[in-house]
DNA sequence: AAGTATTGATTGAATGGCCATTCAATGGAT
DNA sequence: ATCCATTGAATGGCCATTCAATCAATACTT
């Protein structure tokens, strides 16, 4: 039963049943439950039914529904830092580029759509899950406003501004992109992505005019 | 709260209330509760536990679970509501000490504590109580945007700022607040009142320069 | 190749627990 | 005596989880 299985047909055609792909398909239809119904509202039986899979399976998959919950997390969680850590990272571009990268990371379209945007308040809303959403984001978080932080820090010292703090910044920014998160969610018609985005630029512009230009796009009307 | 009257007697508290207290004791109780655990962790059973009341009164005073949910949301709108309008209302300050009183009144102990800040975001969380959530503070939200909106007119007037707009700053605001709501309830080592007050002071020091210094208000923890 | 065994994935009915709501009975005030 | 407030057991519904049975794919045997 120890014995290393003889796996000479790795590139074996789709079975009818998938290991890690049930587990993916799952967590996309938790997603959905969620955003339309909420957590509490989500319960295996739609899960399932939304996968088109039978109601056993989740517990066979993952050990409960609040496992199932915590992976569903960690997978926007990851798919979240993946984004930005990649735009963030190029080394061919600037301190202020990258601050550019991260704002816009945290307004792409991937990530911040109200289908996602619910989730993410979903787990915010109770105590008992955001005990879960700090063991899995805690770091993240962090590491984001770190990363800002220190790339506030390279463009003070760069445009020789007076009178502005990196941490400061940072942390304003970690305040501004949950807040304006929240606005969307809430009231989609009043505050979207675009001008989200917008919000942060005209921050950034007040803090490093000679690195950020105001907003560019037109009032929505 | 506790009343001086004398304690250890078999039947000394009242055992009959107006129906305007049990409503308010409900009430009460529900936003223990659901700071506690969430609202889908809120039962009729733990809110009348809470307040010392036996089950069926929920149903009796409210129609519903539903009902005393949605009088809860309410309850806590008025009483923020009623906050900000009182300390922006008097006459004898100018534009900028009365949108430094929204600000203050926004980060004000007896409203953003983690007790209230927990139900605030446990209504966000679920579809179906944003729709509550909507119905009950849209107007609330959309008149305080307004207010702040008007004020920051009238001080880019007095103070001939450029290259500032008003509405987009009042909407950055509200933007700010509910994100420092949000780090607060979730990270309060790293976020507090007093901080979250800086960072907005921080902000409408870098819009209108003339009218705010920068964070040294007075300690308020 | 064909047949058989083994392992692993899948199903959904059954189980037991929890919950909102109801309601008949009781208590207390006027 | 009447009316309103209060109580909590009973009801019925929903839900996560379990598990015995079934099915599919691979490994093993002849």
């Amino acid at each position: 039963m120890d014995d290393p299985v003889p796996l000479k047909q790795k590139k074996n055609p789709p079975r009818t049943a998938s290991p890690e792909e049930r587990r993916r398909q799952l967590i996309e239809a938790t997603v959905t439950s969620i955003s339309k119904h909420g957590i509490s509202g989500t319960t295996l039986a739609r899960v399932t039914q939304e996968a088109g899979l039978s109601i056993g399976l989740v517990n066979f998959h993952f050990e409960s529904k609040e496992a199932l919950l915590k992976a569903t997390l960690q997978h926007l969680a990851d798919e979240h830092r993946r984004l930005w850590i990649k735009e963030s990272s190029r080394p061919d571009i600037d301190a202020a580029a990258k601050l550019r990268a991260i704002v816009d990371a945290q307004f792409h379209p991937k990530v911040c759509n109200r289908r996602k945007l619910a989730v993410w308040f979903a787990f915010f809303g109770e105590s008992e899950h955001r005990r879960n959403y700090r063991n899995v984001s805690r770091a993240v978080d962090e590491e984001r406003q770190s990363v800002t932080a220190h790339l506030c820090a390279s463009i003070v010292i760069e445009g020789g501004y007076v009178g502005v703090a990196p941490h400061q910044v940072s942390q304003m920014l970690e305040g501004l992109f949950d807040g304006l998160w929240l606005n969307i969610l809430m009231y989609p018609e009043r505050f979207n992505r675009r001008n989200a985005r917008d919000q942060v630029a005209s921050y950034l512009h007040f803090c490093f005019p000679r690195h950020f230009q105001t907003g560019d796009s037109d009032p929505h009307p």
